[in-house]
DNA sequence: CCTGGAGTTGTCCTA
DNA sequence: TTAGGACAACTCCAG
C-alpha cells in the first residue's frame, strides 16, 4: 500500500456494501472518504427540500458507519476536488457515476482536469443495472418504448453484476482526524429546513443503509406474495418503498434487482418477482431516456405537444398542492406526499392526469413540486414520468387515458382506509359517498359532519366537463 | 425497404 | 350486473 491516499467521493452512493468504487479506493490505499454538495453547478436542479432532510440524515448514517471521518464540503465539486488532491497528495479519485446531464458534464470535465494533475482518476456503475448506452437498438439508437427496451434491451444483455460485500478492509485516512481547509461538518450543509414541516416526514422515514438493507428484507418476506395485485392498493403493504433508499443509493439496484431474483429462482413468487423487477426496468428506462435526451426535465419529448393548450389558473395549482380540489382520492394523495414526503405509485398517476388533464396545467407544475416533496425526487424518474402521464413522452399514455377520480377511489381504496386516514374529515363518511361527497343525500353529510365548501371543498372542477375540454385539446394537436 | 403487431397503469357506452 | 368494443392515429421496432 502507498503512502498516498485515494479520495472515495460519495455522491448517490451513500453505504459501504456492493460500492464498486469505494471496493477500488480501499484496493489502492487508505480511503479519504468526502462529500461534496454542489448547487451551484446543479442550478435548476438542485435538490429540493424533502430530498435535502433525507440527505443530512442518510449523510449522518454513513458518517457513522466510517468512523466519523467524512469529510463535507459545499460548493463547485471540480474547484474542491482540484484543490483536495494538492493538499493531501492524493494518488487517485474515485467515483460512482450518475446520469444528470449538469453531473455528467461536470465530472467529464473534472476527469480531465484530475487526470492534468497526474491523479488517477476512476468512475464505476454503481446505481444502474445496465449502462444507458450500452441498451440501444440494433441500429445504435436509442429505445423509445418501454417493452422492447426492456425485454429485447436489458433482458437479453449480459446480466447486472452481482453486489459486492463491503471493501475487505477500509483503511480511512487521515487517521489523526485532523480537519482539511475548506471541510466542514455535516451542520455546515445546512440541509435542514428551518420549519416544522419535516417532522412529519421524520415519522415516516429512516435514511441510511442499515435501514434500507432492512426495508428491502422485509419487502421480500412480506411484500412481495401478491405485489403485481396488492402494488396498485395504496392502503396495502405491498409496495416497496424502496426509490428513497435507491435515489440515495443506500441500497443498489443490483442487491434490489438480486433479492427478488433468488425468490423467483428458486421457483417462488415468480410473477410477483417479475413485476417488480419490471419497475426496476422502468427506473433504467428513464436513466436511459434522460441520458438519451439531456433535454428531458424541461422539453417536451413530443415536439408537437409545444402547441398544446395549457390553463393557467394559479388558484387551482394551489389547491391542487394543497389537498384541496374536492376530489378525496385526489386530496388523500396529496396531503400522503405532504406530510410523509412519498406518494404511493397508483396515486402518483391518479394525481398527475387529474393535474394535466382535468386542470389542464403544465406537467412542469407538477414535476417542481414533486420535485420539492417527495423524498425520492429523482430527475430521471420524475421527469419521465411527468411526461409519460402528460402523453408527451415515451411511451406515453394514449390521449383518451385519463383517470376518473371517483372511479379510481373506489377501485383502488374500496373500503376508504386510505382516504380516511389523510382527508379526515371526511372520516364518517359512508364508503358509498366517500370519493363523491357532492352527491351525497344532505343527512348523510350532516350525520358525518360535513358541510360542503366550509370543512371540505366542492369539486374545484367537474370531472365530465374537464375530461372533454382535455379530450378536445388532444385533438387539437392531431397532425400539427 | 416494407410489413404488421404492439404499445404499464382507463373510461364510457352498449348490449 | 357484466363483458366487450370504441376511443386517433401514430410511432416504434423486429423480422
Amino acid at each position: 500500500m502507498t503512502s498516498s491516499p485515494t479520495i472515495h467521493w460519495f455522491r448517490q452512493d451513500l453505504r459501504l456494501s456492493d460500492n464498486p468504487a469505494l471496493c477500488a479506493a480501499a484496493a489502492a490505499g487508505a480511503v479519504v472518504p468526502i462529500y461534496i454538495l454542489d448547487d451551484e453547478t446543479a442550478g435548476q436542479d438542485r435538490m429540493g427540500s424533502a430530498s435535502r432532510w433525507w440527505l443530512h440524515h442518510s449523510l449522518a448514517a454513513l458518517n457513522t458507519s466510517l468512523g466519523g471521518k467524512l469529510l463535507f464540503f459545499r460548493g463547485d465539486a471540480a474547484t474542491i476536488l482540484a484543490s483536495l488532491v494538492t493538499q493531501i497528495e492524493a494518488a487517485g479519485v474515485y467515483w460512482n457515476r450518475c446520469y444528470e446531464p449538469w453531473r455528467i458534464t461536470r465530472d467529464t470535465a473534472l476527469k480531465k482536469r484530475l487526470g492534468d494533475l497526474g491523479v488517477t482518476v476512476e468512475s464505476y456503475n454503481g446505481s444502474l443495472l445496465w449502462e444507458p448506452w450500452d441498451i440501444v437498438k440494433q441500429d445504435g439508437t436509442p429505445y423509445r418504448v418501454f417493452t422492447p427496451f426492456y425485454r429485447r434491451g436489458c433482458l437479453s444483455a449480459p446480466p447486472p453484476r452481482q453486489p459486492l460485500g463491503p471493501p475487505p478492509s477500509l483503511d480511512l485516512w487521515p487517521a489523526d482526524g485532523k480537519i482539511l481547509t475548506g471541510a466542514s461538518d455535516l451542520a455546515g450543509l445546512g440541509l435542514l429546513p428551518r420549519h416544522a414541516w419535516q417532522d412529519n416526514i421524520a415519522r415516516h422515514w429512516t435514511p441510511g443503509e442499515t435501514s434500507a438493507q432492512a426495508r428491502l428484507d422485509d419487502f421480500v418476506q412480506t411484500g412481495l406474495a401478491g405485489y403485481k395485485e396488492g402494488r396498485n392498493f395504496p392502503a396495502k403493504p405491498n409496495v416497496s418503498r424502496l426509490s428513497p433508499h435507491l435515489h440515495f443509493g443506500e441500497i443498489s439496484a443490483n442487491q434490489a434487482w438480486y433479492a427478488v431474483r433468488d425468490v423467483a429462482d428458486s421457483g417462488r413468487l415468480e410473477s410477483d418477482a417479475d413485476n417488480f423487477l419490471s419497475e426496476l426496468g422502468w427506473r433504467e428506462f428513464s436513466h436511459s431516456l434522460l441520458y438519451q435526451f439531456p433535454a428531458l426535465p424541461r422539453a417536451n419529448l413530443q415536439v408537437k405537444f409545444d402547441g398544446f393548450p395549457w390553463a393557467d389558473n394559479p388558484d387551482h395549482l394551489a389547491k391542487w398542492q394543497r389537498g384541496q380540489t374536492g376530489y378525496p382520492i385526489v386530496d388523500a394523495a396529496m396531503r400522503e406526499l405532504w406530510q410523509t414526503g412519498y406518494m404511493h405509485n397508483r396515486l402518483r398517476m391518479v394525481v398527475g392526469s387529474f393535474l394535466v388533464k382535468n386542470l389542464r396545467l403544465h406537467w412542469h407544475h407538477g414535476e417542481a413540486w414533486f420535485w420539492d416533496c417527495l423524498v425520492d425526487a429523482d430527475l430521471a424518474n420524475n421527469s419521465a414520468s411527468w411526461q409519460w402521464i402528460a402523453g408527451c413522452g415515451a411511451d406515453a399514455a394514449p390521449y383518451f387515458r385519463v383517470f376518473n377520480p371517483v372511479t379510481q377511489g373506489q377501485k383502488f381504496d374500496p373500503d376508504g382506509t386510505f382516504t380516511r386516514r389523510f382527508v379526515p374529515e371526511l372520516a364518517k363518511l359512508p364508503v358509498k359517498y366517500l370519493f363523491n361527497p357532492w352527491e351525497a343525500p344532505a343527512h348523510i353529510l350532516a350525520d358525518a359532519g360535513i358541510v360542503l365548501g366550509e370543512n371540505y371543498p366542492r369539486p374545484i372542477v367537474d370531472v365530465k366537463q374537464s375530461r372533454e375540454a382535455a379530450l378536445a385539446a388532444f385533438a387539437s394537436l392531431r397532425n400539427s
